[in-house]
DNA sequence: TATTGTTATACTCTATAACTATA
DNA sequence: TATAGTTATAGAGTATAACAATA
């Protein structure tokens, strides 16, 4: 049962797809019901879970390069839902933080991420197997991240 | 074993993780060694892969807007990839079809990409495991197809 | 009228690189 | 010198919409 694999260049376009299509669901609610794109609830995630996050950690992570993660600070920035600090230890680099209205609107979001995310996988694959999928990819990506030299702290 | 889910959340960000680092790995790989970016080659196979396919097809299946599928036909038809064929049942519509040079790039892509994922995926994960992460992904993408009316002949 | 596709605008991303400031 | 970040360019994507041709 499910032991012969149809090729793993398949399996990646079904992933392309899956990404492509729940991310735009996911953002279409964001921006409805929270006035936040996908985008910035990922940069703020990353911001928000990380101590003394810089430009470049953004970069690393989200892999995007570090003109993208310039502009996108500044449009956080000018919505009111981050700030630059100075970095002591440093003067080239700042670090970002997101101020109280930023992190209110980040945990408002993340309800409707959470259940519209869910509505779209734990409600049409099996508890179990979205577990085993779950570890594949963390599996697969962090190969990935180790070989391109990503997230790292 | 497995059976706590770490939240459907966390698994969609590796989910977009692993597609960002994987497509760069093979756009990369594609465009080094056949000249060709992998947004060409995701194109074309849905062109190769379909009689009589038309721009709109291109949209549904791949999720782009219709401005964007329509300028991306032209760049094939520049790289003389690909031509359109008068639509004889349908003047407002043209046929997709590879040329010959089309399909000899596209052959050639092939065995890159498809060793370059599996590099990335049945190196690293089990392949029962791997098989079940297919068999999800397909799932939850039919779902999100069904729903967003996507693919469809 | 509705549909198919092209074209245009404005915005965000990409790669690349010039540039400033600091280590 | 190398690194962190900003800024600029050109190309390709996004949404949106005007538009032409055809169903």
């Amino acid at each position: 049962m499910g032991v012969f694999v149809a090729g793993a260049g398949h399996l990646f376009m079904d992933l392309v797809r899956v990404e492509t299509r729940l991310w735009n669901a996911v953002d279409a609610r964001l921006q409805a019901e929270h006035g936040l794109r996908l985008g910035q609830f990922d940069l703020m995630t990353v911001i928000a879970g990380r101590d003394d996050c810089r430009v470049l950690d953004l970069v690393r992570e989200i892999a995007i390069t570090v003109g993208a993660a310039s502009k996108s600070v500044d449009r956080l920035v000018a919505a009111g839902w981050c700030h630059r600090l100075a970095n002591p230890a440093d003067g080239r680099s700042s670090f970002l933080e997101l101020t109280p209205e930023g992190n209110r609107v980040l945990a408002g979001a993340r309800h409707a991420y959470e259940e519209e995310v869910a509505w779209w996988t734990s409600r049409v694959v099996p508890r179990e197997t979205l577990a085993q999928t779950a570890d594949a990819l963390r599996t697969i990506r962090a190969a990935l991240e180790d070989a391109q030299g990503a997230g790292g702290d």
